[in-house]
DNA sequence: CACTTGACCTGTCCGC
DNA sequence: TGCGGACAGGTCAAGT
């Protein structure tokens, strides 16, 4: 679930805390989640000192005083939690809303020469960490394939159209969950930036006015910028660099409110469908369906 | 090439 | 209460 908005949040919680701290010890025992092995970590990661935290897309990028980085994807359930010296040892806070750290979810602990952590918990071990070369990163086909930042003063809306025309035929759900098409949306954003526009997420991509796409482009804008503002979108596993939650869900407007009226107050009720084989829901009163002529 | 579907995993929830 | 199955959804590989 983690998108822009909850890798961005992230990231921000992650470059207040980590910038300075030198790598001490690591610990990761599940290679589909740490691929490296233990030489590359004695190499590279041990003694490094964290320089800055950036992100593109949804990947988060640690880059290391050996010219290394931490390649970074949550996917689904994955969290970076760091937790300074004061929650180890006797007499320890317990304040979190995710208990004590490691737990049966963790998949790599970094320790740092100061005695604080961070965690990389991953309950369903979709996600993944990785060392690589930072010169390397720009080469990695998802880098090389991915499209535009939408919150970069590059995704206008003439680019936004224009990359779209490479999924004209399929559903503009589809298109927007597709990472080269644009970076950073999945379900949450792509239903809410949909609601918004007013078009229905199984309309066809070159069935939609030029206005409504448009539309759509200002509106998946203001939506991740409101989210980044909120901390992000706690749907069930999210959090941030402290272990904290999220709170835009409680301004979303379609995202899991099923059943419930429209909050256009139009008198429909908003439902749940597939599309692209997604969990999506639709005002289909306020969303107008472009179909294929 | 364009598009869709299944696989990767685990925890939760729902119906029997 | 236990238990099987559906579901949650980001990305890639494989299939049409």
């Amino acid at each position: 679930m983690p998108e822009l908005p909850e890798v961005e949040t992230v990231r921000i919680g992650l470059q207040k805390l980590l910038v300075h701290k030198t790598v001490q010890t690591v610990d990761f025992d599940w290679p589909k989640s740490f691929p490296n092995s233990k030489q590359q970590v004695d190499a590279f990661l041990l003694g490094a000192t964290i320089i800055q935290v950036r992100r593109r897309a949804k990947v988060l990028l640690i880059d290391l005083s050996t010219n290394y980085s931490l390649v970074v994807h949550l996917k689904m359930t994955g969290q970076m939690v760091f937790r300074g010296e004061q929650y180890f040892g006797a007499g320890h806070p317990n304040d979190s809303l995710i208990g004590d750290l490691p737990d049966k979810s963790t998949r790599v602990t970094i320790t740092f020469t100061d005695a604080s952590k961070l965690f990389f918990n991953d309950q369903r071990k979709f996600g993944w960490m990785r060392l690589l070369p930072t010169a390397e990163i720009p080469n990695i086909d998802f880098m090389k394939k991915v499209g535009p930042e939408p919150l970069e003063p590059e995704f206008t809306k003439e680019v936004f159209v224009e990359r779209l025309q490479r999924r004209k035929n399929t559903s503009i759900k589809a298109a927007l969950l597709d990472q080269t098409v644009l970076a950073g949306i999945g379900n949450i954003y792509a239903d809410e930036s949909l609601f918004i526009a007013g078009i229905h997420p199984k309309s066809i991509v070159s069935a939609v006015p030029k206005k409504s796409l448009f539309l759509l482009h200002t509106a998946i804008v203001d939506v991740l910028k409101l989210s980044i503002e909120k901390g992000g979108s706690t749907d069930r596993n999210y959090v941030n660099a402290e272990g904290k939650k999220g709170s835009y869900i409680s301004f979303a407007k379609v995202f899991r409110k099923e059943n419930q009226p429209c909050p256009n107050a139009c008198g429909g009720i908003i439902e749940k469908l597939r599309v692209a084989g997604r969990g999506t829901h639709v005002c289909v009163h306020c969303q107008k369906l472009y179909e294929k002529e």
